[in-house]
DNA sequence: CACACGAATGATAACGTTATCAATTAATCA
DNA sequence: TGATTAATTGATAACGTTATCATTCGTGTG
């Protein structure tokens, strides 16, 4: 049983001090080393198998080179790709992400920023559980929200445009002549469905149309997908016993948008002949329904590179740090469930 | 800009020696320490702030409290639940979970056990990309390989018994009179389809039947879900137009068996009056098709979390391991896209 | 040639914890 | 009580790297 080798037995193989061998293995692009002696060092280094040893080096820079990404659920087919995104920025500049599920819980979310502390992360991206969460225990580890809402104004933020996205939604609709359009909301985890209201009678009143009564579908957000589509179908059978058939629905995201599909398949409503239906998110559950569901896509890989980005050049120059603020656009995917009037 | 609080911080605000903090403040359940001094410590920690340095405590044991787990890719729905019953499990064990994605690639792959070597992880959770994977580059990192196939009969694993399941899906169907079942299988990136087609032919067999002409559907399986979405689509188009009916599908996958209800639909078959359909899996997106997909479900949680326990003990008690081999039961989810003939 | 100056290399002290062993204190029992 | 053992606590040496400063080596200049 031969001792891992270290720094000093290469630097005792090629007659060199540990330093210079210190500066050639590690350094980050220390140019002040001879082409000679590197390929010395290197060759030194390969005969005897040497590898470096990642925790000693984190230990004495003080640097795990790890960055965490807080999320509610990585179940919820809305993060995966946000993850994807991240990852593979960081992984390009070397960094590991670790990935914490909080099960839209705040608490849980408080450990885990607890968590990023003693473990030490080199810095974090966090989409918040609610509305009202509290950073401060993040306590000097730089990190970036990824959330479009104002409410946090003194922080970095990355997100997409859900109000500009709606807005495209129902000019689609109504340039398919829908004037009956009714609103799938969910009671979300992170903010109520205020903002939406106010954009959709806004655009109404734009039209000169009048807001149609009964034109509001909520229905609770739960903690997993799939209980949040079950509730979404009650809630939608409830409104369409009660109610009219509206000419189309917008859904605030395609989980609640496939809720009202199936619902309205499984009454014999046609999609999109007597309904049209339009989604939000793009997720891919929505490409493989019948008829597949029409979606304002939210591009989340791109969220996810771009936060990374952000936290890394945040993470290099702390200093003087300007706060960013991202809104990407959303884009309308026409499928199938959304046709003319 | 006062310095980070020590254990030797410690020691001095409470008189007593630094070894004696340690054992307080990091020990394991080291008993050997009193009562008394226990609290003196404690108080004296809070008092002054301290906070353990993780990454010299890492450094000091060579223990990163990391395990990586090697996935072919995150936003494949199969994924993203096997990934949180790991998390859960190695949290409460206060493990990190890094997540890699080698987008079904060897070579990536290959750099990411290289990776683990370098970060120097405590163990590895792999899903390999394909029957072949070379994991000597592991070099004793402890491992658990999550595959339900003979092809790695030295090492650990952990999978569904995929076999037993089809087995399931095909006796359901029968049950339901179905006698002219067809089979949709992808050119999956890890095995051919050879077994299910032997286990196909074997059922037929032992029901006295005879195997039906064209009751093959092969498709490509891609990088991607969507991806293999569209080609198993133009897969059973093909296979529609230039054969007869058959009364039932069994598909390897989900993916594979929405395509094919979606085909259905849109060709104006009726499921599951004309056609019935049953997957494998147990995704989300089976749940919100229309009609919902019956499969075949596997817990991918539960795997997760055994295969987490199984590294745990490995790398508790490496010496004298012995193999360890779990098949987990699949379960029949009867839902809208199968009925009786 | 001496000198200065920059480039390259060398020597060595941290970093904060854990682990080992020695020293001390408390407990047990004849 | 004194001896013996067990339970606590203390002193200190690593761990392997990086960072700092000192030193040496070239190289061009006055």
């Amino acid at each position: 049983m031969n001792k891992r080798k270290t720094i000093i037995d290469v630097a005792r193989e090629c007659g060199l001090s540990q330093a210079t061998v210190a500066r050639v293995l590690n350094g980050q692009q220390d140019i002040k080393v001879k082409e000679k002696t590197r390929k010395q060092v290197m060759s030194a280094a390969q005969k005897i198998g040497y590898r470096r040893n990642t925790l000693a080096a984190n230990f004495r820079r003080q640097k795990s080179n790890t960055i965490a990404v807080s999320i509610p659920d990585i179940t919820n087919p809305f993060f995966p790709e946000l993850i994807k995104g991240i990852q593979e920025k960081m992984r390009d500049e070397g960094y590991s992400v670790i990935q914490l599920n909080n099960e839209w819980n705040p608490d849980i979310e408080q450990d885990h920023f607890q968590y990023m502390v003693q473990t030490c992360a080199d810095g974090a991206i966090i989409s918040p559980s609610h509305s009202g969460t509290d950073f401060s225990a993040l306590e000097g580890i730089p990190f970036v929200l990824l959330t479009n809402s104002d409410l946090y104004p003194e922080y970095d933020t990355v997100g997409n445009d859900s109000k500009a996205g709606m807005r495209i939604a129902l000019e689609h609709l109504y340039s398919l002549g829908h004037r009956k359009i009714a609103l799938l909301v969910g009671g979300s985890m992170r903010s109520g469905p205020s903002w939406r209201y106010d954009l959709f009678s806004e655009f109404y009143r734009e039209k000169g149309l009048t807001v149609p009564a009964n034109f509001l579908v909520t229905c609770d957000y739960s903690v997993n997908s799939t209980l949040s589509f079950q509730q979404a179908r009650k809630s939608m059978e409830i409104f369409l016993n009660e109610n009219p058939l509206p000419t189309a629905f917008f859904a605030s995201n395609d989980i609640l948008g496939l809720a009202a599909l199936q619902v309205a398949n499984e009454k014999g409503i046609k999609v999109p002949e007597q309904l049209s239906i339009v989604g939000m998110d793009g997720i891919f559950s929505g490409e493989v329904s019948y008829p597949a569901l029409s979606t304002v896509k939210k591009n989340r890989s791109e969220i996810g590179g771009i936060s990374a980005q952000i936290l890394l050049d945040k993470i290099k120059k702390p200093e003087d740090w300007s706060t960013k603020k991202v809104l990407l656009p959303c884009k309308l995917i026409e499928r199938g469930s959304t046709g003319p009037i």
